[in-house]
RNA sequence: GCCCGCGUAGCUCAGUGGAUAGAGCACUUGCCUCCGGAGCAAGGUGUCGCAGGUUCGAAUCCUGCCGCGGGUACCA
């Protein structure tokens, strides 16, 4: 098995052996004396952008610099940067997805696949399936994902759906990337914010009775709660009437807090979003965590007294600028307490390796201060990384919906995935980089047209499905007999976009950037539909069977790799639309 | 004020220090006896916000400026 997973990580991520192979050379080719010695840096191979072969490396460029320098010491003569890529061709040890390696003015090596090696990989990539896809670049660390993690007083408003997305495909990348993964929604039930959510749906519940009472003047307005209250009253009918208010508030913080937790998770489920656990906030101060957090602080003289409130000394940490309250003066912990609790939880008592919390824009001043906090606990900061992402405005028509309104009524997450559906949602919502505003238009997201390639995709794959099932009434099923009649441009171009998705989703992972995902798969779309355009699939002319059978395995790998991006977002994969 | 992010084609957006900066949409012109036309082929657009700097090489890195958004609580 570990064997099977360092020869499958060797086939597939092309770039890294090629940069092993430049190594050899490099090697190689100091040992035989054509370049002088000097330390080889790390060598990068990338997909040049057109006309350049597959893949290229501007290694000579960088190193030109010092070779000269040691051929000087030595007195020999210098050496063009394009005759450095020569000398590294020459010695480059043979691979058999090489066709062929170039130097290019002024100095890049370009590389090119073998097309008959390429062609094979049709028939791999369908044998394997989704396997042939997956990279171990996590080696089963231990990695938790929170995100949403929004508070528990009412449904998700739609600006949660984008952090429910990135969140949920971060999660799906390093599941398939060797990674343990554990989803995880924070639930902040503690603290004022949740006492009036109580407060407001113990009125709301005695106003279904026909009390004369108000909701608090700082309380939840929306209409959202008198349902919540009327599910309450199904529940226990009017038994709860008459509690004494000191009774009454901690009851309904429980029921309602159930009740909304309840809708997240089938609110949730609505875009396939599913998390393995929902920590509470509470718990940390019932399981003792806080107190020995706070233990530790103190012994460490990093908590201090002032203006009645207790502080956290942040400054001393190398990154932290200045100091934190950490038990407001009315006695209470503030946020930046719990938060310092919940992260010492998540590392020490739970000991994640890595932990991403996915969090929106507008909390970038906790993104700074959190991990140099993290260095009293003696955690390295670099295990936490926080994804920061900007926020979603909702428009129709090109008119701006509050997602918030003034009456406290909200444009939900279940309501805009009614509308265009879980599939539209994600893709919109994943294909802008984390750090870019979005302008979310519900009537172009839900537009079946040209305009949302979401469908352009899933076509591309529901028509591979109507291949397969048309061949098979045909009579002719995929084989791998006759790889090698996969020749022409459109045939060996798709193959090569197939097999770009490893280096895809590794550099997703590496950047924690979900919006390569939906370009890369637009362009495998694009690509698959014109390999269509030009390949007939599905022989006329028995003769041709051959060359069929050839073609159904390449349609049927194109499907897989359809599908496990489809899947990697999140998406449905329909074998007919 | 200070801190963070963004500014790329008409619009929406990609772009990893490399070669002639790319997609989708929109627009124009062809193509439906054809495995699914939600399609295909061809066509042309750029002071990469502005100005310097580093580099053999900058949309990319650094500095300053302009514009937009966010942050700067004993709120979360």
């Amino acid at each position: 098995m570990v064997f099977w997973h360092i020869l499958h990580e060797a086939i597939i991520m092309i770039p890294t052996q090629l940069e092993d192979l430049i190594h050899q050379a490099l090697k190689k080719a100091q040992k035989k004396g054509d370049l002088p010695k000097f330390p080889i840096p790390p060598i990068t191979v990338t997909r040049p952008r057109r006309g350049q072969g597959d893949y290229s490396t501007a290694l000579p460029l960088q190193i030109v610099k010092q070779v000269n320098n040691a051929l000087k010491e030595q007195g020999g003569d210098k050496l063009a940067p394009i005759q450095i890529a020569e000398i590294v061709i020459k010695r480059l040890p043979p691979a058999d997805f090489l066709d062929r390696a170039e130097a290019a003015k002024p100095g890049f090596i370009n590389f090119h696949l073998s097309p008959a090696w390429l062609a094979q990989q049709a028939g791999v990539i369908a044998q394997q399936g989704p396997d042939y896809f997956k990279i171990n670049l996590g080696q089963d660390k231990k990695v938790q994902v929170e995100f949403v993690s929004a508070n528990p007083t009412g449904p998700l408003h739609f600006g949660g759906a984008r952090n429910a997305a990135i969140g949920d495909v971060l999660a799906r990348l390093l599941e398939n990337s060797g990674y343990q993964v554990q989803r995880e929604y924070y639930v902040n039930d503690r603290g004022a914010q949740m006492d009036t959510f109580a407060r407001t749906l113990w009125r709301r519940y005695q106003q279904l009775f026909g009390l004369d009472v108000d909701i608090p003047p700082d309380g939840y307005p929306g209409a959202y709660m008198i349902g919540y209250a009327e599910k309450i009253r199904e529940a226990h009918g009017d038994s709860l009437l008459h509690l004494p208010e000191e009774e009454a508030i901690p009851r309904f913080r429980d029921l309602g807090l159930q009740i909304v937790l309840d809708e997240l998770k089938t609110d949730l489920a609505l875009m396939d979003v599913h998390f393995d656990t929902w920590f509470s906030e509470q718990s940390l101060y019932d399981d003792g965590t806080f107190a020995r957090v706070f233990a530790i602080l103190s012994e460490q003289g990093d908590l201090y007294e002032k203006d009645g409130a207790v502080w956290f000394r942040a400054s001393k940490y190398i990154g932290g600028d200045k100091d934190e309250v950490f038990v407001r003066s009315n006695g209470e912990p503030g946020y930046f307490a719990s938060d310092i609790t919940y992260h010492y939880h998540k590392f020490v008592v739970r000991g994640f390796d890595w932990v991403i919390d996915v969090w929106a824009v507008d909390h970038q001043n906790q993104a700074k201060r959190l991990p140099p906090a993290l260095k009293a606990f003696g955690i390295d900061p670099n295990r936490l990384t926080i994804v920061l992402y900007d926020l979603v405005t909702l428009k129709r028509g090109g008119q701006e919906v509050k997602i918030s309104k003034r009456s406290g009524d909200i444009i939900t997450l279940r309501e805009v995935l009614e509308e265009v559906g879980s599939d539209a949602a994600r893709y919109f919502l994943l294909s802008h980089s984390n750090e870019a505003r979005i302008d979310f238009d519900l009537d172009l997201a839900v537009a079946q047209s040209n305009e949302n390639p979401v469908y352009y995709i899933q076509y591309a794959h529901a028509r591979s499905a109507s291949i397969l099932r048309k061949a098979a009434e045909a009579g002719f099923a995929p084989n791998s007999a006759h790889l090698d009649l996969l020749t022409c441009p459109e045939e060996l171009a798709l193959l090569r976009k197939m097999l770009q998705l490893p280096e895809v989703v590794a550099f997703a992972l590496e950047k924690l950037a979900p919006h390569h995902l939906p370009h890369y798969a637009l362009d495998l779309a694009k690509t698959y539909t014109n390999f269509y355009g030009h390949c007939r699939v599905i022989a006329t002319d028995p003769a041709d069977k051959p060359l069929t059978e050839a073609r159904l395995m390449l349609v049927q790998a194109a499907k897989l790799t359809l599908a496990y991006v489809l899947g990697l977002m999140g998406m449905t994969a329909p074998e007919k639309m």
